[in-house]
DNA sequence: GGGTACATGTAATCAGTTACATGATTTA
DNA sequence: TAAATCATGTAACTGATTACATGTACCC
């Protein structure tokens, strides 16, 4: 049964085509724009996912017969099915932090209060760019749809947070026992 | 060149290796209780990838004679200045959201004001949780090293962030436009 | 008409997950 | 001593990434 597990990208590839057909090139465009910035993975992903999805009968492929032959998905009544199912049941898996600068504080003991104080600029750094980011997406695209605003009000919370938080450590970095500077 | 690449999980193990040599099943149990909570995986990975850092000259091997005839891994020299060098540098990579319920959320146009409100519930609910057993770790681990605990505050910041927006928009859930219940 | 950027795709590889499986210890 | 639980490990699979590759359109 192997077959039957669909993946968040199944889910995202799915809730785009439920809205029209498209090539993997329309998805890849779509995606940058939006869930993209939030959940990102190459390109090739969206030639191979719906290629499965066809399998499972949960899209259909069609080749254009003129100029470049591209491949068209359009979802299916099953696909449908599968995705408005997945939407309607409140989710209650939780997101992991996953965060490479996290894990260096964390393994931070062996570090000198410096380096710490780098790392935590870096990171604000970052995540005061991807912060910008977002800005600049509200600005340039009015006409967002009302559910992708919202979620944006979350990369908006998330980066602030993660910003107070590395300016905090950067103000005040931790000190490992025996590595303290005298003052 | 593939071998050459170190992921994070790689790191985590060096990490935790530098301190002094350890199983397999050692190495589960300190994660378990630190790094898993905002990195998980399976403990399958904590015996393949010690043997692909043996590959690489950075961990060396050696079978216990007696008992279980586990095997013990500790760090070379090589392999203490790769984690060293990796600590050192102030990284700039971010974290990826990539969270379900904001996954749904961005599709829920399609969704009624009230299974909008469910998921949003089902969410804060779940942060909830994660939230308490932070507090928890907290309170029961009073030796936490410094950092762990510093990085234990990101967590708590975290999932605080998180539980405000679900909360928001369970109070005030987004419409789709021809959407809206006659208020 | 040559370069450059965008568009479109495939193949190979690998990290990470799932599933299975068995050995040792404790507890009832 | 049976059962349950903890400890320890391996094999197979596959989603996801990396790397490669070529086509088309526009611009100078």
């Amino acid at each position: 049964m192997s077959r039957s597990t669909l993946t968040p990208v199944s889910y995202l590839v799915l809730g785009w085509l439920a809205d029209g057909p498209a090539t993997p090139y329309d998805l890849k465009r779509k995606v940058a724009h939006s869930v993209g910035y939030f959940w990102s993975f190459p390109h090739s992903q969206l030639y191979a996912e719906p290629a499965r999805l066809v399998e499972l009968g949960l899209l259909e492929e069609e080749q254009e017969q003129t100029g470049r032959h591209r491949r068209v998905y359009s979802i299916t009544e099953t696909g449908r099915r599968a995705f408005e199912d997945w939407l309607q049941e409140p989710s209650s898996e939780m997101p992991e932090i996953r965060d490479i600068g996290l894990l260096k504080l964390f393994f931070g003991e062996a570090l000198s209060s410096e380096s710490v104080v780098a790392l935590a600029r870096a990171q604000e750094q970052a995540h005061l760019e991807k912060l910008s980011t977002y800005e600049e997406l509200e600005r340039t695209i009015p006409e967002m749809a009302t559910f992708g605003r919202a979620a944006l009000q979350a990369g908006f919370a998330f980066e602030r947070t993660f910003i107070e938080f590395w300016s905090e450590i950067a103000a005040h970095p931790p000190t490992a026992p025996g590595n303290e500077r005298s003052s």
